[in-house]
DNA sequence: TTTGACAGTTCTATTTTAGAACTATAGCCT
DNA sequence: AGGCTATAGTTCTAAAATAGAACTGTCAAA
C-alpha cells in the first residue's frame, strides 16, 4: 500500500486511518486531550523516542490537527495546541476508550472515569443517529456509494 | 515501547491501540463490516501481502475479534466472522468514518452515504452521554482515575 | 493429467522504529 | 567568565516491521 496517498482514497475510513492509523499517533492525541503541549511532556509521559515524536508532531500539524504556537521568543519554543480538525477526533479517542473498558479490562477496574461536567453524573459515551437518536448498531446500517464513489468499499 | 504489553497498560485506549492501532487493522476491519470473511477476499481488495493479511487476521483471532470457522472440510477451508467483540467496534469505526467525512473530503463529496434502516433516513453517528443523552464535548468531560489507577493518564 | 481456486508460508530487500548520543539557545548560579 | 540546567530538537546505528514476489499443499473440475 501507498501510505503517502492513503488521505486521498475514495474511503473516508482510510483517510482517517492515514492520519491516525500508526502505533504513536492516537498516543500522542490521548496527551493532548490531557492538555499536554509541549515536546518534552509528550516525550516523558509516553517514553517515545524523540526523533519519531518529532516526526509525528510535523505530521499532526501538517494535517492540520495540531498548532505549533510560539510560547516563548528566546529562546524560540513552540508548544502543540489541537485546533477543531484535532478536537473534533474526540469522539474516536472516546470510542476508543469506551471499548477498551468494556472488552479488555482487567480484574482492577476501569483505570479512568468519566463525568460529564454538563449533568454531573459519571457515563460511557454512546453512538447514536443523528435523526431518530437511537442508538447504532451495525447491523441496522445499510450503506450506498456517495458522490464521491462509484461502488460501495467502506463501512 | 514495548508493544507486546500494550494490552496491559492501566489505559483503555493503549489497550485499544494495542489492538487496533496499526496501519492495516483497521482497514482488515472495515472490510469485515462489508462482510467479507474469506483470505482471498480481504487480499483481493485490500492489496495487503499475503504475509501480513496472515499475521493480522491471527492477531485479531488471538484477541477474540474475528472467530475462525471452518467452511469446508476437504480441504479445510476457514472463514473469519466478527465476535460480539469485534461488532463492538463500530463506533470506532463510525467515528473514523465520520471524521474522514467532514474533514478530509474533497470536492467530490462523500465517499459513503450510510442509511440507518431503523428510521429510513440517511444520518451521521454523533456521539453522546449515556446519562442524559447530551452531545459530548471534549471540555465538558472531566476525568478521574478510576479502581484500575492511581492518577490520571488517558483521556 | 493438467489447470485453477484457495489459504496460507517462506524468502530477500526496503522502510520504519528504537535507542542513544549530539546540537543549539538561553537563563541562572557562583 | 565558566559551568549547570531546561527545552526542543537532529543525527547516528542497530533492530524490527513491511513490501514484494515466489513457493507449498489440498482438492475439484476439465
Amino acid at each position: 500500500m501507498k501510505w503517502d496517498t492513503l488521505d486521498e482514497e475514495p474511503c473516508s475510513l482510510s483517510r482517517t486511518v492515514a492520519v491516525v492509523g500508526d502505533r504513536w499517533t492516537l498516543l500522542i492525541l490521548r496527551e493532548c486531550f490531557l492538555r499536554v503541549r509541549r515536546f518534552e511532556g509528550f516525550q516523558s509521559s509516553l517514553q517515545i523516542t524523540r526523533h519519531l515524536l518529532s516526526e509525528r508532531l510535523k505530521k499532526l500539524v501538517r494535517f492540520g490537527i495540531l498548532r505549533r504556537v510560539p510560547y516563548s521568543e528566546a529562546p524560540k519554543r513552540y508548544e502543540y495546541i489541537l485546533t477543531q480538525k484535532g478536537l473534533d477526533l474526540y469522539p474516536i479517542i472516546m470510542a476508543m476508550v469506551h471499548w477498551g473498558d468494556a472488552h479488555m479490562g482487567d480484574e482492577r477496574g476501569r483505570p479512568l472515569l468519566h463525568e460529564h461536567k454538563t449533568c454531573g453524573k459519571q457515563f460511557d459515551p454512546v453512538m447514536v443517529c443523528s435523526e431518530c437518536g437511537e442508538v447504532l448498531h451495525a447491523k441496522q446500517v445499510h450503506v450506498h456509494p456517495g458522490p464521491g464513489r462509484k461502488e460501495a468499499v467502506a463501512g
